[in-house]
DNA sequence: ATGCCCCTCACATGAATATGTGATTGCGGG
DNA sequence: CCCGCAATCACATATTCATGTGAGGGGCAT
């Protein structure tokens, strides 16, 4: 297999230079640019044809996030790793939501950075623990407010009735009045009347606006 | 430290069998519990105090999802461990999002079972690859839809156009038809004309289908 | 220039939805 | 025991939606 075609983008010299030391010397990888600032990311990736990009995440001039969105607009088969110190939601969202393929804190020993990016390469997406649990925890975040009824959370959406949110599922999956009155085996009144309260509860005047009030508020 | 105390659900008796073997004889462990069904997950929890829950997804009476929530509901401080020999898209995004806190498929090795489950104690989100890179995948897939304007991307999903898209975001937001023609100042007919090719290309038949489909493969 | 697609509009018809008013039944709490 | 509430159903009406057919103008690529 040809060697893994790697840049890397990092703006502390230090770092940089023993991480360039640590990726030159593995075997199996080639690193074909070590680059301060990804103010020319897209160019870059044109140029270099990397197959897996580092991507530092606190960079001053240009964001370790633009970076990858250069990198991804102009070779989108690249997989780019994000490196930073921070963990925090804000950050990891919008890295994982501009399509980042792993994400790693600087901590990471070596070891690990360079089974990381193998791992990316065959499909894998490499993350520090505590990242995936973070990116668990803001996948379920949503469903958790779902499953309490009442909460003081959403300040005052009245809780839906078991046969009400029954049907608002149905709603949702594109179910016609007569088909949830088949489904559920009740009349298409009792439907009518039910959809009715949900209105009222939801404070929304169609069924399109609360399939959406649904489906963000993860009332299914 | 004191143990950690494990629970195993997976009806398949041989698999059962032999996975109480490996958990039972490593150190720092303590399977406490392993069962065919997940029916009584809730009273299980209650009863054993799981650290750990090892959980098939694949069960005949009560899917790994309901025993997940079940745990959950009972104990919410145990981490639930997701086994499965699928990694399609909608089961690993209903675990994640009934509160899933790792996910492995069932090919794992022993050993990475064994660290795993460290792993997740330890705050960790075990994941195979391959799930990881799902995760990430189900994440920046509606961040991605939304900064191309037409990609042959998700296979067949014929891509709307602009005008199309702004129209079907309208309608996800809840406004009629009278509403869109307004807002975009074409006239009510055109509005129709949009929208039903945005059902032909959606391959819907009415409007909270495609808001439905808009907001889950983020369309918007 | 010719075809193709997007955007625009019109007319028409049948189906579905939104809203109002009202009624019955069963269950649980005060 | 009575009240409230969830769930069921009925009838009526106005509005909205879904669908079909047809058509003109503009941009873009061959």
């Amino acid at each position: 297999m040809l060697p893994i075609r790697l840049v890397l983008y990092e703006d502390n010299p230090g770092l940089r230079a023993s991480l360039s030391q640590l990726l030159r010397t593995a075997p199996g990888l080639e690193l074909v640019g070590a680059f301060a600032s990804c103010a020319q990311a897209g160019a870059d990736a044109a140029r270099l044809l990397p197959d897996v990009v580092l991507m530092d995440i606190d960079m001053p001039d240009c964001s370790g996030i633009e970076g990858l969105r250069r990198v991804k607009a102009t070779r989108p088969g690249a997989y780019v790793v994000m490196l930073t110190v921070f963990d925090d939601d804000d950050r990891v969202l919008k890295a994982i939501r501009a399509g980042a393929d792993g994400y790693l804190l600087k901590k990471t020993p070596p070891a690990r950075l360079l089974e990381a990016i193998g791992e990316v390469r065959a499909g894998g997406a490499p993350m520090t623990p505590a990242v995936a649990r973070q990116v668990l925890r803001l996948f379920s975040r949503p469903a958790a407010a779902a499953r309490r009824p009442a909460p003081a959370a959403a300040g005052e959406p009245a809780p839906l009735s078991g046969r009400e949110q029954e049907i608002l599922g149905l709603l949702v999956e594109g179910y016609s009045y007569k088909m949830i009155a088949d489904q559920c085996c009740i009349s298409l009144d009792t439907v009518r009347s039910h959809i009715k309260k949900i209105y009222e509860k939801l404070h929304v005047r169609s069924s399109t606006e609360a399939v959406t009030k649904a489906l963000r508020e993860g009332l299914t």
